[in-house]
DNA sequence: TTGCAATTTAGAATCATTCCAAACAAAGTC
DNA sequence: GACTTTGTTTGGAATGATTCTAAATTGCAA
C-alpha cells in the first residue's frame, strides 16, 4: 500500500505545481498519492499518519504546507464541518457533503450545474461568487452494505 | 444602547427555555438582546464585547455557555466560516449565508423552499438530514450603498 | 561550483474553545 | 423563612488545531 503516483497523476501534479511556479518534491508527491489512494475525506493527521508510512521522517508541519499548496493550485478541496478539524478532498467536480453524524464519514453529493445556477440567482445583484459550499448534515439508514 | 429585550422577546426567550428545562437568567437576556440589537453575526467575542457594556462582570464562559444553550433550544444559528471563529445569528427562516471576503461581513440569503427541496432530492436513498448549511463566498459590488 | 530561492523541519506560539471545581442563585418543600 | 436540590456562573487551567519561526536542506540556474 505504498504511495505511488501513476504517470498521469505525476504529470498532472508537476503541471498544476509549476503553473503557480512551485516545485515538485518527494514530500508532495507522497501527500499528494495519500490523498488519491483512500479518497475519504482524511483530516491532517489523518493525512501524516499515512504519509508516514512511506516517508517516515516526514513533518507535520510539512503536512500543512503541502495541502496548503495544493488547495491554492485548485487540486484539492478543503471540507469543513463545524468546528471539526479540516478534511481534504481531491474530488474537482462539483459537489456537496453530506456529514454522517452517526459515524462521522463523509460523502460526496454531486452537484448538477442547474442547482448552482439556481443558487446563484438567489443573491442580490452586485453579489459575486466565486465558491459555494454545501453541506449536508444528517444520518443515513443502512442497509446491511451502504459504504 | 443598553441591552434590553421587549416583553414579547423576553417571553419567546423564556418559552423556549423553560421547554428546555432550562432559566431565564440575566446573563442569558443580556447575549440573547445583543444577537438581536446588532443583527451582524458577531463572534463570540463579539458577543462578550457588547454584553459586557450592560454587565462588567460577566465572563465569556458564561457567554460560550449561554450561546450553547441558545443553539441547543433551537433560538439562534451558528455561522461557520472556514476556519474562522464561529458566528451566531437569530434569524431563525431558513437562509444561507453570504461571506464578502473583502469587508469579512456575512450577509444573509433567504432560501425558497423549493430550492431545499431540489437539494434534498439529490440524496442518495436512505440519507436523512436534519440541516443543511450553505455559504456563499465572494465579494460584493458596493455602488455607494450597501448594507 | 557557487549561489539563490523555495522547501522542509522541530518546536514554540497562538487562538478559539472546552473543561473544571468552586461559589452562587433560583424554585420548590417543609 | 430556612433548607435542599439543581442549574448557572465564574476564572483559570487545559486542550487541540493550526500557524509561525528560524535554522538546516534541497534543487536548480547561472
Amino acid at each position: 500500500m505504498d504511495a505511488h503516483l501513476t504517470e498521469l497523476q505525476r504529470d498532472n501534479l508537476q503541471e498544476a505545481l509549476s503553473k503557480a511556479g512551485q516545485k515538485l518534491t518527494t514530500q508532495r508527491e507522497i501527500v499528494y498519492s495519500v490523498l488519491l489512494t483512500k479518497r475519504d475525506h482524511p483530516s491532517v493527521d489523518e493525512v501524516y499518519q499515512r504519509a508516514r508510512e512511506s516517508m517516515p521522517g516526514l513533518s507535520l508541519a510539512t503536512v500543512y504546507n503541502c495541502l496548503e499548496t495544493f488547495v491554492s493550485c485548485g487540486l484539492v478541496r478543503q471540507v469543513n464541518h463545524e468546528r471539526e478539524s479540516t478534511r481534504y478532498c481531491p474530488n474537482l467536480l462539483p459537489h456537496a457533503h453530506f456529514r454522517d453524524e452517526a459515524t462521522g464519514r463523509v460523502h460526496d453529493i454531486e452537484l448538477p450545474p442547474e442547482i448552482l445556477h439556481s443558487l446563484k440567482s438567489l443573491l442580490p445583484s452586485g453579489f459575486q461568487t466565486d465558491s459555494i459550499e454545501i453541506s449536508f448534515h444528517g444520518r443515513t439508514q443502512t442497509n446491511p452494505k451502504t459504504n
